[in-house]
DNA sequence: TCGGAGTGTCGAAACGCTTCGACTAACCGC
DNA sequence: GCGGTTAGTCGAAGCGTTTCGACACTCCGA
């Protein structure tokens, strides 16, 4: 494997050279330059990586921070990972995966003293994450995907819940619903802090109040079965609901199934909008689910690029940025029983 | 940040006999031991990566090959790349993702160049596969999830993609169905190469012609439009099929949803069993899908530990698994419209 | 005509580790 | 009691880059 001083014996002229010519940080003649390029070439010389890395302390590897288990937007999560590799590669980054579990935050500091990386993406972010505290004392440059309870001072990118929630509702609303219930992420979920769950039920209470309509809001595991039971016992509670807005991919598919086995038309009788969804899982139901896409792609390059800005100090703006789910309507969400009128909603669908 | 000079002159001894201690490469003295552990703990060191590896010339770092576009086993394909990552930390090293265009495979020589991985786990492999051509001039070790045409010289884990379509079929004819289609990819996919699709068809013609069973296979796009599509053509040559191998999530449940459409019951009046699939997936259909489940996660540990046994030299024998999908028996497979009998299957179902 | 401001190049000193050869003591069998 | 191991330690030479200070030129305005 040839190394800088081959090209440089070759081209006639120092190591140091070689490294201007290729870095670009000094200026080089024309002609050196061009000798020092046909010696590169004859050896096929391909700079050494890490040695790079230790002599100007700058790796250009990112770590990716990602809790193993519970994947929270599982589907939108490879999107999400293949994104930000991707924005690396393109600028001259490497991504490499931390896989770590929520207990192990131990081998965050081990990360960050490693100097392995130049910065750190943190994924799954909690209301309140001991990753991101060990994060802020360090000096690592980071970035959020996802966002603390107070992420004020933190470079972070997210979904805008509120956006997307009102935008669902706003959605139903137009379709002339007034008896709309939230079919949520399981309790444990709310409780232990994660985000999308405490935000989207804030947003859909307050939305829903805004327009003095009941607010309806049911936990639920994240299986078919749950979905059933929380629809059974959603349509004895209510049985005047006409729409249901989910946040729970398996559960939406078993609350659909137990529709239809109950003889409910979709979305006849009972509209349905998934949302922090993607397009396709809606494919794959039937009838064609309604969805609000979660943005995986855009996420992991704006957390990605944002943070290379950072490291390279080149950052204009601290990233703050809540992007919306894009809403895909499809064959579930539809005006519902009352679609005549469509000026009073009537009481009692079901 | 301290460096292990810091901790050699707090401890009263040289920089050698710290690296000894923390590699134990050579032995070291107890009571040194003991001064240098406390010495390190004091300063919070932690050995720099970087530098490291520049001197060791190892960077445990595993590169992981994907090609962004297509991501074939999609379902699986994120348990895999956390597997892959979570294996590889527990050996000490580290993913680096490596998402690659088919096309610029280039790229592929320049990353063995830079010396930045100690080995590749290459996704996706093709029949035939420029990549692995191009490892395999290399002397980087590397080894493929998935296999080429002709594998035997490679390291190689793979689904085992015949023995899955024997038990898919074993499955179908216990339970009496004769009369079976097979719903495979688009044939661009299999004109292209892809292993998955060419070894499936394979298998399934071979294990139904021994059998004396016909052969029918339908290629189709990877939506449930074409699913529809593909369906409603199926029934118009073979109005007796009682059953269908899917490996198409997507033109499943369109495939499905035509079914249901159709008047025709699931399982009563035609089976549905998705291979190289997953649990996730088929608890999203209602009924609940059959499915074979491919072995993401297993194989990413066994790609992984495997590179790093080859890597360090303990590698005892060559990595050729095949390892089958595990059957998952849900509600769209059943007896079907002649169980009564289960001994002669009737000319024309539908 | 001279000082100063670029250009272009070089040599050497890092960067923070691993590893090699050499050396000292202690210990062994005979 | 003597050569031969073995355990334990040290100093120094890398690993392949980047980067700093220095130096030699050329060019230009005063």
């Amino acid at each position: 494997m040839a190394t800088m001083n081959d090209v440089a014996k070759l081209a006639g002229v120092s190591v140091s050279t070689v490294s201007y010519a290729l870095t670009g940080v000094r200026p080089v003649g024309d002609k050196t330059r061009a000798r020092i390029q046909a010696a590169m070439d004859e050896l096929g010389y391909q700079p050494n990586a890490i040695a790079r890395s230790l002599a100007s302390r700058r790796t250009r590897i990112i770590a990716l921070l990602f809790p193993a288990i519970e994947h929270g937007l599982s589907g939108a999560a490879l999107e999400f990972v293949t994104a930000a590799a991707e924005a690396a590669r393109e600028q001259g980054y490497h991504l490499v995966l931390w896989p770590i579990g929520n207990d192990e935050v131990s081998e965050t500091r081990d990360l960050i003293q490693q100097r392995l990386a130049d910065g750190v993406v943190v994924m799954e972010v909690r209301l309140e994450d001991p990753r991101v505290t060990l994060l802020g004392q360090s000096t690592t440059p980071f970035t959020l995907i996802g966002r603390t309870a107070e992420p004020a001072g933190l470079d972070h990118a997210d979904i805008d819940f509120d956006a997307t929630v009102a935008g669902a509702i706003d959605h139903l609303v137009e379709l002339g619903h007034r008896s709309i219930a939230f079919l949520s992420r399981s309790s444990a979920s709310r409780d232990s802090g994660y985000g999308p769950a405490v935000r989207t039920e804030e947003a859909f209470e307050k939305y829903m109040t805004d327009r003095d309509l009941p607010v309806v809001i049911r936990h639920c595991e994240g299986t078919a079965d749950a979905g059933r039971t929380a629809l059974t016992e959603l349509t004895v509670a209510h049985p005047d609901l006409t729409a249901l807005v989910t946040m729970n991919d398996p559960a939406t598919f078993g609350a659909m199934a137990e529709l239809l086995d109950r003889g409910h038309r979709i979305p006849d009788d009972v509209s349905v909008l998934s949302i922090v969804s993607s397009p396709k899982v809606g494919a794959l139901s039937h009838p064609r689910l309604t969805t609000m896409c979660a943005p995986g792609t855009e996420l992991g390059r704006l957390g990605v690029t944002s943070l290379i800005e950072r490291i390279e100090g080149t950052q204009a703006a601290p990233l703050h940025e809540l992007i919306p789910c894009r809403l895909d309507v499809q064959a579930t969400t539809g005006p519902g029983p009352f679609a005549s009128g469509r000026l009073e909603h009537p009481q009692g669908g079901t």
